[in-house]
Parts: structure tokens; sequence; C-alpha cells
DNA sequence: CATATGTCCTGAGAGC
DNA sequence: TGCTCTCAGGACATAT
């Protein structure tokens, strides 16, 4: 489930398709149902074949490739969509071939290829005037990495929500998910279940810096590879920061971070969530 | 408007 | 053993 830590490192993963020319697109051959491709593949194909991929970017938990032709291909890996530049871990999956070439007369070869087990995941070709409206159409919250007490306050604060469950809209600030919620709720001290609107000044204070402790860690771990495996980084290789999680999935075992609470598991909005009693007060 | 719930999708694992 | 059922949770659509 790649949240903004992993997609942060498929971004990094991508980077050698920088200044690359867009030669061929594919989609293979596949007998579970098609994911969503916008537009159609010829149409897709027309406007990108002969492009050259000017930047990579991350927005929220999208990847965007930005060409030279002003437009954006964006990448929503969701549950289980990876971006890969080496053979993907299975044939059967493989949603989407680019390939590209360097510059030059005989540019090397080289294949960007969109996996995706679950096949939730999207890909989209926008113009600048509709990828303009993605990010700042109101639909997108400012990044996770982005965050200050008073951007929290400002985004979150007069929430009637949980707490963790706001960290989960992309509206209000983007990029956190399950998994990242939970951990960095954990080191601010707040308890899942706090309403937003209750929360002090100390709290966003804790928030805000504990978002950055916990994203920057991921990021520097290639995100985080749970039991199933799917999650790997562009070269097909697993994260490291599952070895790090202080509660997430680790219901009924010691939280790591006071080394006393036991784990607690409970649902909010059909989701799990991790916490510690000990270090996350009601 | 804000918030809550249902839907999509596949494969792992539980339970019989 | 082999089947059926439940669950995982991204974003979006629909309901309250």
């Amino acid at each position: 489930m790649p949240e903004l830590p992993e997609v942060e490192t498929m971004c990094r993963g991508i980077a050698p398709c920088l200044g690359t020319t867009i030669r061929t697109i594919e989609r293979p051959r596949c007998h579970l149902k098609p994911i969503q491709i916008r537009p159609l593949i010829g149409t897709l194909r027309k406007k990108l074949c002969g492009a050259q991929i000017q930047s990579v970017e991350r927005l929220g938990k999208r990847v965007v490739l930005c060409t030279d032709r002003n437009t954006f291909l964006v990448f929503e890996p969701r549950m289980t969509g990876l971006l890969l530049l080496s053979d993907p871990p299975n044939a059967e999956h493989l949603r989407l071939r680019i390939g590209v070439t360097k510059s030059g007369r005989r540019g090397q070869r080289m294949d960007l290829l969109f996996w995706d087990r679950r096949g939730l995941g999207t890909v989209q070709l926008l113009n600048s005037s509709a990828y303009d409206a993605l990010r700042h159409g109101g639909k997108l919250g400012p990044d996770a990495l982005q965050m200050t007490p008073s951007l929290y306050r400002q985004q979150l604060g007069q929430s009637r929500q949980a707490i963790k469950v706001a960290l989960l809209d992309q509206k209000r600030l983007a990029g956190i998910g399950n998994l990242y919620a939970a951990e960095i709720l954990l080191l601010a001290g707040i308890h899942p279940g706090q309403k937003c609107i209750h929360l002090t000044d100390q709290d966003w204070r804790n928030l805000s810096s504990a978002t950055r402790r916990v994203l920057r860690q991921a990021i520097r771990y290639e995100g985080s590879t749970l039991s199933d495996g799917t999650y790997r980084n562009a070269l097909n290789k697993k994260g490291r920061y599952q070895n790090h999680h202080r509660v997430y999935g680790r219901e009924g075992k010691t939280c790591r971070r006071c080394r006393v609470g036991q784990v607690q598991r409970i649902v909010q909005c059909q989701r799990a969530t991790f916490y510690c009693p000990y270090c996350q007060e009601a």
C-alpha cells in the first residue's frame, strides 16, 4: 500500500528515466480485468510517443512524469501498484510497459513498467490545466512533509472526526495512509480516537514534528514491505522500514517506543488502527 | 456543507 | 485435502 515514503522511493528509483524519450507504449496481454488507463491506449500512444520526460514529481501518493509537451502522466498505485525499471515480480500482473531511450542517436533502451497485483491502480494523461486542477483544485491538501503546527490546525482543527480518520483524508493533507497514520500518532503521543477539535496547540506541534520524523525515517529505509511482500522499489528490492514499525501490525506485542505498553488494535471507519495505550492516552 | 458508508479488485489465510 | 468465506485499504461515488 504505497503511501508517501513508498511513492517518494518510486520517484527516486525511476530517476534514470529523466531526459529520456518515450518510444513505445504497450498494454501486456492479461486475462485479468484491465486497469483504468486514460485516455485509451491508442490515443495515449499518439500523444506520448516522441515526448521527452523532463521531470518526475510526487503528488501526494501519485507519481507524475512531466513531458516536454506540457502533459503529465499520472500514476496512482493505490493498494498494490508499482513502478519498476527491472523485471516485475511476475508477468501476469504487468499492466503497462513504456519503452524509453536515452537522448542521442543510439540511446540506451529502457522499460518503465507499471505492475499492479490487485488492479486498483490507475494511469492518466493530463494536460496542464487538468494537472493544475488536480494540484490546486481543493481535492488535495498540502503535502504531509510540508505540514507545520499552524497548517495542521488550519487543515484539521475544526474537524469533529477522529484524528486518525482525518489524517487519512487526502483533501486535508496529502500522502498519509493507514500505516504511517498509526506510527505518526504514536510518536506524537495522541490517541487515534481523539477528536481533532479537542487537540491543543501542543498536540499540533507534536503531530507536526512526528510527521516529519516518521516519514523521513521511512524514506531513508525505502518504505515498508509488509508480510504480503508486494511493495518493492524500482529495482524490485524490498523496503526496510517494516523492521522499524513501532505499533503498526504489532497487536499484542510490546510497543517499540516505550517498551512497556501492549499494542492494541481497534477499528475506525472499517480500517485497522494500532496504538499503544501507554504512549497514547485517550 | 461535513461526515459516513459502499464499491472496486486479487490473493492470502482462516475455518470447516 | 479442497472448498468457501473474510479481510486487506487506496480513492471515489453515493448516502445521510
